[in-house]
DNA sequence: CGCCATAGGGTATACGTATACGCATAATAT
DNA sequence: ATATTATGCGTATACGTATACCCTATGGCG
């Protein structure tokens, strides 16, 4: 018995002990204007004593708002379930800081592409929005976007800026990465570029990706080989199959642009096996910069994404759609980390200059 | 106007459709025995037509079970915010889906050590209970642990089971696992074993980790040196130091055993820069098997941890906990991942043996 | 044939908060 | 000095569900 925890306090309790009644203490604490300096003062005082805290259930259901953003992760369907792309995991750090921040609660939710659509509209009855991450089959989930549209679901998705997509779109600026992807590989004097990744309007990123390259290879008077190309999926099994099939090929390439890091380090595993050296017979740039970049060998040069940046505004776009202000679409840019798979000497030399 | 999203349809609406009362809607959907299977078809039939579904707040509010968990990370204030230890985020799939199986919601949260830990206890208000996982200084936050027992609130955390803790713990089997470790460096012929990692009772699993290796070597007849310890925290700067002091010392060393992955990491960046080969003149094991470990140069040999029974476990755990069914500490074996790192020809030779 | 148990479901109400109103008092305007 | 407005707060009620309690009809039993 003792001390007892005394149940929760309620807004009724903290009412009695300040004298006044529990709208005013609702008031008080939601920061009313029509409430005294005096009075406002005293209840957050004995609110704190109480160690009194705002019942979220019967605030969300009294206001209709939850203060909670779901964050859903579509994932392709892979067979080892545990392996998550660790590009998105770093987002969620700064998403939850975000919300925090803003005094949001964040609910969490993973989803295979094939389940029952039923979910992420469940999620849109617990939260005030949803915010939607991953890669994948962009065509399979246009239909449930659509869904999410007609029922008036606030939500915003990190992706492609570039398409006329359907609701509202944070994303970095691909097009341009992939422009300085390919600008660098030409600089190292590199003619001949692979790009390791799907270009086909299901992967809408990675396509701006590969428009950017064949961009700069264009402006260098080069002219992109549509041979050396190979579809890949965001993991290293992908990457390695796909520069299997590239080495595997008729056409010589001299430098490879992976559409992500785990696509180039998969690469990697095929060209090291091949007994190819890098950067010396084959440079090559990933995507994304995750932590494992700087370890491989060499270590990889890539594009490194704002993550930070990206949390913040995805949030940011959210809760002003969530409370009808205007947003536009938002372009992060990326930025160029040059590491040792894509440093030779000198500036120009291509694969027959000697690195040492 | 046409196809109005006709507002949210309440157990109401449901119970007007299918001719019945608003409880026995609640009833029905919720599974008591006490209504009739052709009722219960009908209103279930009528709920799916509707789209509807249940309002979390208002049940929250009526039942007091919110069937909602949360999750806390605790990490040390690191400058860079961003990085989150591999490990965890690795077991946060596991969780998720593991709440997503069992019906429960959950709720993110990354807290500063250093927080008011009052953010917690507001979490315990929106969640019936909570998981803490995170690496950092024990005993900072024991008397939070305390408080959180004394508010009655339920919780479950990762880390050293060993150690006669506050509240239910899930954990890895660390003293086992150090003891493989020590073994494993043993059979390859090593008899000097350094050990870079906190072995104060600030962290407790790290701690854990050190008696095993002891452990270990004493069943070797080998006698552990203490000036072959150094403390460490989980991150690489802190793997780099502490291994760069272990080389400033005099003791001379033929193996490394890294508390975790990331301090490994930061060590071999030590060993390259001192011209040490590896695992020629030092092998070296980790601990976590971080996706990163397979890609360093030479590949990391560890100890797995079995992430995804923990995420199974903790939920389990949790809920036992929650519906006041008995629960006892559950500890969870790792596993030992050979790769390069330790990988010498033969099971002698030492620091002698050439390896080609 | 009367009694009681049981199934099936209705009635009333509570969960804790937020907000629409209304009503004083005090501060201005006229 | 009266009409007007703003200030500060109380009264009443709604949010959507879950549960305690009560009631009716049926069937089994003696």
């Amino acid at each position: 018995m003792g001390r007892q925890p005394s149940a929760k306090p309620t807004s009724f309790d903290i009412a009695y002990l300040a004298g006044v009644s529990q709208p005013t203490v609702s008031r008080a604490l939601r920061g009313s204007k029509s409430v005294s300096a005096a009075t406002r003062a005293n209840i957050e005082r004995i609110a704190r004593e109480l160690n009194y805290t705002v019942d979220k259930n019967a605030s969300s259901l009294r206001s209709q708002r939850t203060h909670t953003l779901a964050l859903l992760f579509f994932e392709d369907p892979t067979p080892d379930e545990s392996m998550i792309n660790p590009f998105f995991l770093s987002m969620l750090g700064s998403i939850t800081r975000e919300c925090a921040r803003r005094g949001y609660d964040l609910l969490i939710s993973f989803q295979q592409m094939h389940n029952d659509w039923h979910v992420a509209y469940q999620d849109s009855h617990r939260s005030d929005g949803i915010i939607l991450l991953g890669y994948g089959d962009y065509q399979l989930y246009l239909t449930k976007l659509e869904h999410l549209v007609e029922m008036g679901t606030k939500f915003v998705r990190w992706g492609s800026v570039s398409e006329e997509g359907i609701g509202l779109t944070v994303g970095s600026d691909n097009v341009g990465a992939g422009e300085q992807a390919g600008a660098h590989l030409i600089e190292i004097g590199r003619r001949n570029i692979a790009f390791l990744g799907d270009a086909s309007d299901h992967a809408p990123e990675f396509q701006d990706r590969y428009d950017g390259l064949c961009r700069a290879m264009r402006a260098a008077g080069l002219d992109p080989d549509p041979a050396l190309q190979r579809d890949a999926v965001s993991s290293e099994d992908s990457g390695y199959a796909a520069a299997t099939s590239l080495l595997a090929g008729a056409q010589p390439f001299d430098a490879i642009f992976a559409a992500s890091d785990l696509i180039a380090i998969g690469a990697m595993r095929a060209l090291t096996e091949a007994g190819l050296r890098m950067p010396h017979d084959v440079a090559i740039i990933g995507f994304d910069d995750i932590p494992a970049a700087s370890l491989t060998s060499p270590t990889l040069t890539t594009l490194m994404q704002d993550m930070k940046g990206a949390g913040t505004l995805l949030v940011d776009a959210l809760l002003a759609r969530i409370e009808d202000r205007p947003v536009e679409q938002r372009i992060l840019p990326a930025r160029l980390i040059r590491r040792q798979s894509t440093a030779v000497q000198g500036s120009s030399g291509g694969r027959l200059g000697a690195v040492f």
